[in-house]
DNA sequence: TTGTGGATCGCCT
DNA sequence: GGCGATCCACAAG
């Protein structure tokens, strides 16, 4: 059962994206829909710094109809489609007019894992959220959340566990960004050292 | 086990 | 008109 509330709506305020990035592992990113509430561990993100990270949808400060919500105050779900059939979810981050935001690449199912292998169509327990199109898929995310806030229902974020020893978390160049520039070796890229629901290329063994 | 290609469509130029 | 902060099926070895 989830014992944690959502998060309180001062702990987006005042940091940095990269930090944000960190402390969102080990949080839990919770969807109540009418099928039911489910739930999962953040294992791995992304950070995207807005102005001067070629990586970004709002790099040199490009604000169009997708990017607008990064605009706006932190806490609030950022969600695009890519390749015209999935969603991914960022949670928006840095002050008012700093357009940057952290994506979330993978969770790790805790609630609910017969609604979430449901939507998912697969059986491995580990492919149900290693990867950013998968996650929105098994918690049932869809455009229609886009710039919700995350620290109330339908959908939100809520303390899980304490916070990772420094030596748990892993960093390394984001994932496929091959448009980026200089961007493609920024170390923004932040996972739980050795978890099974840490996204993969292609299907290769975890990495450390 | 690893690599390749197809799907699919909204957003931006 | 082109492409993408992806995923999966399938082929080759």
């Amino acid at each position: 059962m989830i014992s944690s509330p959502p998060i309180d709506p001062g702990w987006f305020a005042g940091q940095d994206t990269v930090g944000m990035a960190r402390r969102l592992l080990g949080q839990l990113l919770v969807h109540d829909t009418a099928d039911g509430l489910a739930a999962g561990m953040i294992v791995e993100t992304e950070a995207y710094q807005g102005p001067l990270d070629q990586a970004a949808h709002s790099f040199g400060n490009r604000r169009t109809r997708r990017t607008e919500v990064m605009f706006g105050p932190p806490g609030h779900a950022y969600l695009y489609q890519i390749y015209g059939r999935y969603v991914c979810f960022d949670v928006v981050s840095g002050p008012v007019g700093a357009p940057e935001a952290v994506l979330v690449r993978a969770i790790a199912p805790v609630e609910n894992l017969p609604l979430m292998t449901r939507r998912r169509g697969v059986g491995a327990e580990s492919a149900i959220g290693s990867g950013p199109g998968k996650l929105t898929q098994a918690l049932g995310i869809t455009m229609a959340e886009n710039g919700l806030p995350l620290w109330q229902p339908p959908l939100y974020l809520a303390h899980y566990r304490d916070p990772w020893p420094s030596q748990a978390i892993a960093a390394g160049p984001r994932r496929n960004i091959p448009y980026a520039g200089d961007a493609q070796g920024y170390p923004w890229r932040f996972w739980i050292r050795g978890h099974p629901s840490v996204s993969r290329p292609s299907g290769a063994t975890a990495e450390s």
